[in-house]
Order: C-alpha cells, then structure tokens, then sequence
DNA sequence: CTGTTAGCGCATTCAG
DNA sequence: CTGAATGCGCTAACAG
C-alpha cells in the first residue's frame, strides 16, 4: 500500500500537492493535478482515513445506541437516520446494548475517545447524569424529552398521546380502560402511567393498577393478554397498547378466546405500523422515521457548527381512526 | 484535551510507559502504573483512538451493506451479526445503501481506505467482479451462495428450500403452484426460478411463468395478490411466499376476496417470522439469526488471522408445517 | 523494568 | 501556484 510520499515521489512533485489534489483544492496547476491523479491511478493509492480522522479530529460518523434492532421501533428510528445520514454522507455505528449500563459507557467512551462524532441514543439504561458529562467530547442526542441539560433531544409527547387515546376511548364510551407498557423506555413508561391515571381522574373515571401490564413488546407477547383478562373479576372493555405488533397479536388471537373486538374488547396501538393498517387497528401515529431523520439532522448540524447549544425538537403524533375501537 | 505526552510529565514517566499500562503490558513497576493511572485520571485523559488505528492498521470495526434496515429479513440478520460483534467486542458500521451502487462501491472504498476491517454484504447490486478485487483489502463476506472467488459466504440453499417447499405443495395435492420473488436478491432469485421449473418437471408437472410474481417484499404488497388471481384464467391452488409478512397480509386478507387458506388457495412462507408463528402459517425457517452470527464469526476469524482463504458456509433449513397448506 | 526515538500517513502553515 | 517543515497522538523497537 504506497502512501501520499511515494505518490509524490511518483508524480515528480510534493505531498503537499498530492494533499491539494485529494482534497481538491484549487491553486493546482493542470498538469501536475493530472500528473498526481495519473499516479494514484497507476499505484493503486488509496488514502488512509485514519491518518484524516487523526489530523482532522473528526471521523464523519455518528454512533447510534439502541437495546436490539430485532423490534420494529427501533428498525422503523433507526431507518430514519439511516437515510438521514446518507443525505450528509456520515456514517453510522450500530451499537446494540441489549439496555446493558457497560456497553451503553462503552459507546460513551468511543466519544471521548475520537471513535465518533456524536451519538443518538434511542433509549437507554444509563441515568442522564452519567450521560451528561460526555457531552463535553461531543453532541449526543437522546430520542426522549429531556430539558435542563446539555443534551438534545427529539420525541413525542409521551404523556400527551396517552392523554389523547384515553380521552378518545372515554369519548367511545369506554369506562374501564387498561393498557401496556413495553419497558422500552422507563422514563416513557413513567409518563405513561401518570397520564394514565391523571386523564382519567379528569375525565370522571378511575385508572387501576390491576388493569396495567407491563413487558409487552413483541406480537407474542399478546398470548398473555387473554389468560389474564379471564382472570379478572371486572374486566377493561379497551386496551391501550404501546406498540401496534402487540395490538396486532391480541386482535389476531381474539377470537380463539372468544372474544370479538371492538364489541368485547377494544383496542389501540401504538406507531402505526404497516401491520396495523392491513388489520385495521386504530393507532397512534408517531412518525418514528421522521424522529429518527431530525435526530440525525440536528446532531449533524451540531457537529458542523462545533455548536454546543442542546437542541430539543416536540414532534407530532396523530391518531389514526380505524375499526377496533 | 491532554495527550500521552502531557500524562507521562505529570506522571513523571515516559511516553513508553504511559502506553504500557493504557495497553495492559507486563513489566511496569506498580509504583509507575499507579502514577499513571492517577495522573489520568486527574486529567480526564482519553486516548485518542484514531492514532492507535493510524498505527495498528485496523480499527475493530466491520461494515455492513444492506439495502434497508426496515425489514424483517434484515433486520434479524442485523441482529445476529450484531450479537455476535457484540461478544468479540467489534464495531459495525452500518450502510444502508438502498441497492444503490455507488453506496455500496463507497463501503468497498472505506475498506481500501482502512476505515474499516471486513465487509458483510447481506444484499447487493455491484457485480461479483467489482466487488472481488477489493478482497485484497480485507475480508469480504456475502450472505449468497458464491464459489470460486476471493470472497466468502454464508447462505443456504435457495434452490433446494424451493425444491423442498414445492415439493411438499405436491405432496399435499396441489398440481397448480405459484410463487413470488422479492427482488431482495437477483442471484437467490435466479435460483428460485430454476428450482420451479425445474422442482415442477422433475415431479411431472409444469411450472408457468404467469404464476411467477415479482417484486413481493412487505406486508402491504400483498395487496396485489387477489386481484392477480382473479385476472387468472387457470389459478395456482398453492402459492410459494418468499416472505412470511407477505405470507401473512395474504392469508389476512383473504376473506374478504373470498377466499379460504388453505381451502381455496395454500399458502408456505419463508423465514419462520414471529407472525407466521402467531398465524399458524407453514414456513420455511431459514434462521436468520444465525447466518448473520456466523457470518460475523467467520469474518473475524478472518479479520484475527489474516488468513485470506475465503470461507463458505451452508446453513440447514427446515420445513415448518403449520395450518396454511 | 524504563526512556529515547523513529515513524504510522496525512494536512497545513509558511515561505517562496 | 508549490514545496519544506511541523505535528496530529500514539506504539514499538531498541538500547539501556
């Protein structure tokens, strides 16, 4: 592998100009940019980035934190980024932590240690005050509401859309109403339950702590949800379900358990996943590319701008109406 | 940011030593170890990780090219190669290219470039002999049957999964068999076609090339499929589904065509995807997971040997029946 | 056990 | 427009 020197050597002129010619600079006189160019070609050169990233001190990639990529809420955040980081020519470490605290420092680490340029955390088992001293070595951006600190942050208003599809189901009549917790993000998952509890108690009713599930995320972990309404003495008459793979196996299984939806049991999901509109679940939009996209956008500006000012961005939800309330 | 230099002053050591106990080498005195270790922790030193991979030469980190993560297919293929980096302490960068060929030439460059040590190629659009001569840059492995060239691969057999799957559908009665192809990959798709033709003839039957659709790759293309067999004049009574997502938006949407699975039209998917289990849908089960682990361990071998024999791997798949035929 | 020294490959002043 | 010289931060002989 010959480096810049013998390419100079090769070309008859120096490293500098053969420097010049690779970063396109201007001030380089045709014949000798043809020359250099001739050289590399023939020699077979390529540049050795690790060298740039040395000099440079940037690597023009972004890490990217998630528990497993195995869930359609992280692969749909994920996607997002993924184009987003195209668009700016960065690229992306995947770092899956499967939520364990020491590879999440790990990933930390390679921030302080040059590896990275910034990092997105989707969701995490870290405090933010360990968190928050990194940002020192670079922009970090968590996918949750984070405030008063100096990290950024892009997400949807957790407690906000509860509030909204418990509203829409009291509004359908529904006074019994229960729900699942994914434990995908505990911090979310908190919000949840408060805006559980408090929307109902607004709206005249009560929230009740038998009627709340947690450890739902994948489509099987539906198979649950039947054995424990029949062991209940009142039941839900809906299900609020974080998360339309779930929403989708507990309407799919329905039936073998005798129970029609909506009529017995009604039910939205969560993400508007491909899934729910072929089965048509009612959900609650929460454009997940669209976060994952203006996450990787605003760590890209961060790192260009060597800003350290956190950003933080509310994004939209929406709930979508279809036929299983 | 300090650096080495400034750590072995405050320490009063040299550089050497410095690096000694950063790289965990025997022979430093405890007394020196231990002033170096205060000394870097006083001055929050990092490492400068791009210097080590200047000078080693590799950077711990593999790539990976798939056309998009938004997709059950990649997405455990995804996990299990990140599963296993995960246990050797690797990186992996991931490039979502979009089938774009320029993209996936540009992951081929980083390696040249050494930003990288080994390639994993789940699905491409460059031609085995672009991609063949960036071999001599490091490790190169393709989740496809390749043979005879400097490239390794984990696969398993498209052709006989398709013999097999046929094969059953006529074993079951069928007589009529239909198929559809996702364009995930061009060469397993070739196979696949063979393996019709071929599967059906050799069993006294006929494949037809109306019977063969293209371009079935997510749950909501399934869509497409009843008006198709309407417009039929003679229909497959069994139809071969690369995909379980696709498998599932058919045998979902079903009645409302008026259709009846197995009855009407019987359904055999591929991947052994969650919901197939959920749906009772008979599957091929390729094991994704696991070829995306092996494919990660063979090329860190690889990658810790310098070895540059390619390997090959041929990975078992098997039959799931279950109620869709 | 320890320090000195010579690069790794490249970008970038600073003079010409 | 061009080249010489300097250094990014670190590792690894090599000589003590």
């Amino acid at each position: 592998m010959p480096n810049i020197k013998q390419i100079a050597k090769a070309a008859g002129v120096s490293v500098s100009t053969v420097s010049r010619v690779l970063n396109k600079h201007p001030y380089v006189s045709e014949a000798k940019r043809k020359a250099v160019e001739e050289a590399i070609e023939r020699l077979q050169y390529a540049r050795n980035m690790n060298a740039v990233h040395l000099i440079k001190g940037i690597t023009q990639t972004v890490a990217v934190i998630l528990p497993h990529i195995n869930h359609p809420y992280f692969m749909r955040l994920m996607e997002g980024i993924a184009s987003e980081a195209l668009k700016h020519n960065y690229q992306l470490m995947l770092c899956q932590t499967g939520y364990n605290h020491d590879e999440e420092m790990k990933v930390l680490e390679m921030l302080k240690n040059k590896q990275i340029d910034g990092v997105i955390i989707t969701s995490r088992s870290a405090s933010l005050d360990q968190i928050e001293p990194y940002s020192a070595y670079g922009p970090i951006l968590l996918c949750e509401d984070v405030k008063d600190r100096r990290l950024s942050s892009v997400y949807y208003d957790h407690y906000l859309s509860f509030q909204t599809a418990i509203t829409f189901l009291w509004e359908k009549g529904h006074r019994n109403i229960g729900f699942t917790l994914n434990r995908l993000n505990n911090s979310s998952g908190r919000k949840r339950i408060r805006a559980y509890y408090d929307t109902l108690q607004m709206l005249g009713g009560n929230g009740r702590a038998e009627w709340m599930l947690d450890g739902y995320r994948d489509m099987k972990d539906s198979a649950a949800i039947f054995p424990w309404l029949h062991s209940l003495d009142e039941r839900p008459t809906a299900l609020l379900i974080t998360g339309d793979e779930v929403a989708a196996g507990v309407l799919l299984t329905a039936p073998q358990y005798g129970f029609q939806v909506p009529e017995d049991i009604a039910i939205i999901g969560f993400d508007n996943q491909p899934i729910s509109e072929l089965l048509g679940i009612t959900t609650i939009d929460i454009q997940l590319s669209i976060i994952g996209a203006r996450a990787f956008a605003i760590i890209y500006k961060q790192i260009t701008n060597r800003t350290v000012e956190p950003a933080s961005e509310n994004l939209q939800f929406k709930l979508i109406e279809r036929k299983t309330v």
